[in-house]
DNA sequence: CCAGACGTTGTT
DNA sequence: GTCTGG
DNA sequence: CCAGACGTTGTT
DNA sequence: GTCTGG
């Protein structure tokens, strides 16, 4: 679950949008098709109480792993067990981190008449007036074991060989009702600026934290079938977010809990 | 004690 | 089938 | 998440 | 680094 996502709102917005105070990239680009591995921009409480907004790769490598590939499976965590994880729990209680972004995808199996395989069917989940939102999430840096004393060995590595690796991982939870016929995760979503800061607060109580990373309601979300050019991670288009004229779709849910 | 894992998803 | 890479 | 690879030796 | 399994 939550494998794959858009980013594709400006700079300025973002910033605005997550109340960011030092950008730490340079480069920035529209993304319709985020896959792990890649890098990009994730929000973190600076040492100064500053948000920043920098880059990080896509898939958590613990401090502790000797071969950085185990970040190629550590893409999500579940919310209900992240404080208990070797993998995750120092994260968990000292690297928490926003990822931003303005949708996800989700595929289903749909059976092909007269075909033994069936297709992978992706949906584009994302909000009703398409604006950016957090979901929760953990990063690590990794020095690969390095002591920091690059003259010891001779510094033979190529490149910059002593900057550590950032990465993060993406929190998922139970699906709401309304994300149901979709999937049984969905993305731990951060749905207000105050979870948002309770999520990157050092102090915060573990009660809280379990509070926050409960489903998103369903009126926060709407879903339309995309192209299933998507399923390749190297198309990266704004096609990829465009509804299918004859696709699915699941409509934002109506308000259940609005005051009479 | 040492060795080996450390994760999630979906599908059958 | 299962792992790696994006 | 899906797509794509999945291997070694020796020779140019 | 720390836990689980043998």
């Amino acid at each position: 679950m939550c494998g794959r996502y858009t980013l594709a709102t400006p700079l300025d917005e973002l910033v605005e949008v997550f109340d960011v105070g030092h950008v730490a990239f340079d480069s920035w680009q529209p993304r319709f098709n985020v896959a792990p591995t890649q890098t990009l921009p994730v929000v973190i409480r600076g040492p100064d109480g500053l948000r920043r907004l920098g880059p990080m790769r896509w898939g958590l490598v613990p401090f502790w792993a000797k071969d950085p590939s185990i970040g190629n499976r550590m893409i999500n965590a579940r919310s209900e067990t992240v404080a208990k994880k070797p993998a995750f729990r120092e994260a968990f209680r000292r690297r928490r981190c926003v990822v931003p972004m303005d949708g996800f995808y989700e595929w289903r199996a749909r059976a092909v008449e007269g075909s033994k395989k069936p297709l992978k069917v992706p949906f584009w989940i994302h909000r009703p007036d398409r604006r950016p939102f957090g979901v929760a999430g953990l990063w690590e840096r990794w020095r690969g074991g390095r002591k920091g004393d690059a003259d010891a060995d001779g510094a033979k590595d190529v490149g910059d060989a002593d900057a550590p690796l950032v990465t993060f991982t993406i929190l998922t939870t139970a699906a709401s009702p309304w994300m149901t016929p979709l999937h049984d995760r969905m993305p731990a979503i951060l749905t207000d600026a105050e979870a948002t800061a309770a999520w990157l607060d050092p102090e915060a109580d573990a009660g809280r934290l379990a509070d926050i990373l409960k489903p998103a309601p369903g009126a926060f979300l709407e879903a339309w079938e995309v192209s299933r050019a998507v399923n390749r991670p190297a198309v990266d288009e704004a096609d990829c977010v465009a509804a299918v004229g004859d696709g699915e779709r699941f409509p934002t849910e109506p308000g259940a809990d609005e005051p009479a």
